[in-house]
DNA sequence: CCGCAAAGCTATGGCTAATAGCCATAGCCG
DNA sequence: CGGCTATGGCTATTAGCCATAGCTTTGCGG
């Protein structure tokens, strides 16, 4: 039979597609074979570990490029404008990508790279804290407040929780405005 | 065949059972049935609906659940006192029932009676916000980010994807301190 | 006491993931 | 250049899942 030239970066590339036209469900090992134009056992070849392998790789995927678009997002900011833009960029990525954003959650948090691609993400919020005199256990702190509420807003947003008619922007905007000021009050501790 | 007396209440018992102890992946009509003493397909004589119908019976009633704790957490309560009342109870709810917290719907329900549910615990919030003399738009945002807040902060820790070492106790503390602060500066427009 | 709707069942079909084992290709190396 | 090994395909199979169709039994209400 002749090869198709599959690669392990292939196959999560065929994954991400799927993930983004049809939800985090329809990532089926089945639905990327017929894609890739493979039968499904091959699939094993290039990820050995199957449909939970092919999540997990799905998943430190999202979680890198999300990184990378908070750290470009916050390049040459600082403080309330930092801020602003980091949760601009992490909804925008949410809004851009619903189906990739939501098939972030549901993965398994004990993984090694996985890990290091959310410690990469979080040492973003971290660098954006240290302009309000953040550091230690209280950057720790403020963080989780700063990722809750800017995955908080993306998870229900795109998840079309917010039924009511009220614009998302200004909802944004209000939510910007109560996190910087509860920054340049934070309890130094 | 002995009845074995199943009505669709207890066919929802079940599967919250299933929920709380495997997980919502491990819902499955196989499974219900086995717990229920009954073959598979006659689990379809009490919820028609087959396995989608069970999962939003099951988002229906934890949604419920939740707009209960929240009601029962702020009774007597007002502003910042029930700002923080309402967060502990959401985020309790979520640490007592994780996986049930989880369970609920990440995908956008056009569902009636979800609906209906979700505007009971918006409700709570909306109420709580008159405290602070919100109403109108201003009230809805102010909804949104209370709630962006606390799903957030519930579906993080209850991941598990807060690693660091610090106490999230601590945290919420922070977080409910953010929220209050932010209500109070609200610009009521 | 009997009819009949409700509630159980088995059988079947069509999905899925995953494993086992076979065959064709590619590319290296003597 | 010939052959060998590693690799990347394949088919077949197993096991588990949801779902529908259609039969049988139960037990309530008239």
């Amino acid at each position: 039979m002749p090869r198709v030239g599959l690669t392990p970066a292939g196959v999560l590339g065929h994954a991400l597609d799927l993930i983004d036209e049809t939800g985090p469900e329809a990532l089926t090992l089945a639905a990327v074979a017929a894609r890739a134009g493979v039968a499904t056992p091959s699939l094993y070849k290039h990820v050995s570990g199957g449909l939970p392998e092919l999540r997990r790789l799905v998943a430190v995927r999202v979680t890198e490029e999300l990184a990378e678009a908070l750290a470009e997002a916050v390049l040459g900011r600082s403080r309330d404008d930092a801020v602003e833009a980091l949760l601009g960029a992490y909804i925008g990525y949410a809004e851009r990508h619903p189906y990739r954003y939501a098939a972030l959650p549901q993965a398994p948090q004990e993984d090694a790279e996985l890990r290091r691609a959310a410690a990469r993400l979080v040492g973003v919020i971290v660098a954006v804290l240290r302009g309000y005199g953040l550091d230690g256990t209280e950057a720790i702190h403020a963080a989780r407040t700063v990722r809750a509420t800017a995955h908080g807003f993306a998870s229900l947003a795109t998840g079309g929780a917010f039924q009511l008619a009220a614009d998302l922007v200004v909802t944004q905007q209000r939510l910007v405005r109560v996190l910087t000021e509860g920054l340049r009050a934070w309890p130094t501790a």
